[in-house]
RNA sequence: GCGCCCAUAGCUCAACUGGAUAGAGCAUCGCCCUUCUAAGGCGAGGGUUGCAGGUUCGAGUCCUGCUGGGCGUACCA
């Protein structure tokens, strides 16, 4: 109906051109709305304000010309100039439940679009470190990665999800370094451990298992482990981040290579496929899993660094080697090789975005927390420097969810080993209402995110409400056949004329907006719309289910409003798909 | 100091990307179960959209300057 109200009114903007009232080179962008209020009809457009101007006319009087120019319509049973030059369009009831048989013939399908027109897309989102189990901040872009990427998928975009495991760099040899600590202590030894090592409770259970493994035979004297250690923090002189340093060195030493690769490879795969589980339980699904560490041992990061290089795109400066981001609107130049010889972090990054454009893919969306936001104009330097383009990257960027337990606010610290975990987040509020809590606000939106509330109240979170509504139709059908009828949705199909209540046209017209809404959502990269849509929906039918009864012995009626309602049952199933919420029959 | 993000009802959040009288849920106060599920419905109260200017037919939305909060500003990841 909006696509066709759009073409009409282009072949007016045409003959308005054609009748001189219109500049022949004036470009006009076409807007059609679904209305807000019943008053203003089923759409508006505005096009008599925008052109106003070039008309060189009221826009009330440039909205009359208009309203001569538009061709008859038997769907359109009314047509009016409102406010300030608004022309608003009326349809007729009986076009508006078209909606319903489209909804049924198409059923999961419905609201699929090729606004993507086949993209190829790579959305990166989670990619946590692996040093530890998911928090519930990691669960806010998880939830948001997946649902956009289901929204992107659904709307014509081809589209990988991956992960990107942060598995090189010091942070894991601190992991590693910190298991064979605690294995050193379940053989017996007894030392102070690092202040700056992994305390979390799963550091042990991996020691354990090394334990299981090797018994003791990578056992040292702890005397010998810590000779000539840096003092720690607390201690005079002592320094936490030089102390731990030292003591990667010393496990390095003491263990060799083979033996420190098994407890680097125990630790990592151990919280890897924890990782993995975790967040194949909040529904959310990774195509690739892509490691850092590959990156390096590939020589890719190499390859990458000496491209700069070529193009004459880096220099050594204090022993570091600089690449020139500033020459693409970075701050300052950014470090890729330190002075020890390890290449930092942004290195791998120049490589990994490079790569995955070498892989063929048109766009790529980087999902972050809010707190790397002065990343960005680095990977954009870096991208423009390998002589690709930045506007291939787009960065989406999630705000901390900040976390209450009541009034108090909750810290979250990994190491410190008190963190509200994502596994912990599940099991207390549920996998719907923590998908549907996260994804429901606009992601780049500070988020209060009270645990307390979650639990004790979470018969109050709105995705049971989402959710009664798609039961509450299960549960007509039910009773349907407890009554002894049956469903004949061809029947219902062709009796829609006799819905006239406004609940059922209201319903019919709000299906038909759905479509529109997963375009405009998914060009956004706004899932929380969808969150929006479905409650208005919800509402739609709770307020039709207390106002009429739809097993009625009338067959046409009843039939008629059972096709309605099960396409009102279908959209809400296809949309909480996209957002990783469940439909279920009952509840 | 500089940069990015945010500020909307008592609370948590929307507002179709510049449109008409700024909307929901929670909380508060009235009603509605002999009916297909009351995890529901109907109604009421609640607002100078942080403040001050500006842009135009029209601003919560855009521009400038403040105020207040978050984050960043590493040879960390």
């Amino acid at each position: 109906m909006k696509t066709k109200l759009n073409q009409i009114l282009i072949q007016v903007v045409e003959q308005l051109k054609q009748q001189g009232i219109l500049p022949a080179e004036q470009t006009v962008r076409i807007q059609v709305d679904a209305t807000k209020e019943k008053a203003h009809g089923d759409f508006a457009t505005n096009l008599a304000m925008m052109l106003a101007k070039p008309a060189g006319m009221p826009p009330r009087a440039l909205a009359t010309k208009i309203l001569a120019l538009l061709p008859q319509d038997s769907v359109i049973t009314r047509v009016e100039i409102a406010g300030p030059g608004f022309i608003n369009f009326f349809v007729a009831d009986q076009a508006k439940f078209a909606i319903v048989q489209r909804v049924l013939e198409q059923a999961s399908r419905f609201g699929q679009s090729n606004v993507g027109q086949g993209r190829s897309v790579l959305v990166e989102f989670v990619s946590a470190n692996p040093t530890g189990p998911l928090h519930v901040g990691h669960g806010r872009g998880a939830a948001y990665g997946a649902s956009l990427s289901n929204l992107l998928a659904f709307s014509g975009f081809e589209v990988t999800r991956e992960y990107y495991v942060n598995d090189a760099g010091r942070q894991m040899d601190i992991l590693a370094t910190s298991v064979w600590l605690r294995y050193l202590e379940i053989c017996g030894e007894a030392f102070n451990f690092p202040s700056n090592g992994y305390k979390g409770d799963y550091i042990y259970a991996v020691s354990r298992q090394l334990f299981a493994q090797r018994g003791d035979s990578l056992r040292q004297p702890s005397l010998e482990v810590f000779a000539g250690v840096h003092p720690d923090e607390g201690q005079p002189d002592g320094d936490k981040e030089q102390h731990i340093d030292d003591l990667i060195l010393r496990a390095k030493a003491l263990l060799g290579a083979a033996d420190y690769e098994q407890v680097f490879g125990l630790v990592l795969k151990d919280i890897l496929s924890d990782i993995e589980e975790d967040l194949a339980e909040f529904g959310v699904q990774f195509d690739n899993w892509f490691s850092e560490r590959a990156l390096m041992h590939t020589g890719v990061v190499d390859a990458a660094l000496e491209k700069l290089q070529k193009s004459g795109q880096v220099y050594e400066q204090n022993g570091a080697l600089w690449f020139r981001s500033t020459d693409y609107g970075d701050e300052k130049d950014r470090v890729v090789v330190r002075d020890n010889g390890l290449k930092t972090y942004f290195a791998s990054d120049i490589a990994y975005h490079f790569n995955k454009l070498e892989r063929g893919y048109e766009t790529l969306i980087d999902i972050w927390g809010a707190d790397h936001h002065g990343y960005i104009p680095r990977v954009k330097a870096a991208m423009q420097a390998m002589d690709t383009n930045p506007d291939a990257l787009e960065v989406q960027l999630v705000q901390f969810a900040i976390l209450y337990r009541g009034a108090e606010r909750a810290q979250m610290s990994t190491r410190s080993g008190q963190f509200v975990t994502l596994r912990e987040l599940r099991e207390e509020v549920g996998v719907d209402a923590a998908r549907f809590f996260y994804v429901a606000r606009k992601s780049e939106q500070h988020m209060d995110f009270d645990l307390d509330l979650a639990k004790s109240k979470s018969n109050e979170n709105p995705v049971y409400y989402i959710q009664y509504a798609h039961a509450r139709i299960s549960n007509v059908l039910n009773q349907l056949e407890a009554k002894g009828y049956t469903l004949d949705l061809t029947q219902g199909l062709a009796s829609l004329e006799s819905l006239t209540q406004t609940h059922e046209t209201d319903l019919a017209s709000k299906l038909a907006q759905f479509p529109d809404l997963i375009s405009r959502a998914a060009l956004a990269r706004e899932p929380h719309q969808i969150a929006y849509y479905l409650k208005e929906l919800a509402h739609g039918l709770h307020s039709y289910y207390n106002a009429s009864q739809f097993i009625v012995e009338d067959d046409a009626l009843r039939n008629a409003r059972l096709a309605l309602v099960c396409a009102v049952q279908q959209v809400l199933k296809n949309g909480l798909a996209i957002i990783g919420v469940s439909a279920p029959e009952s509840m």
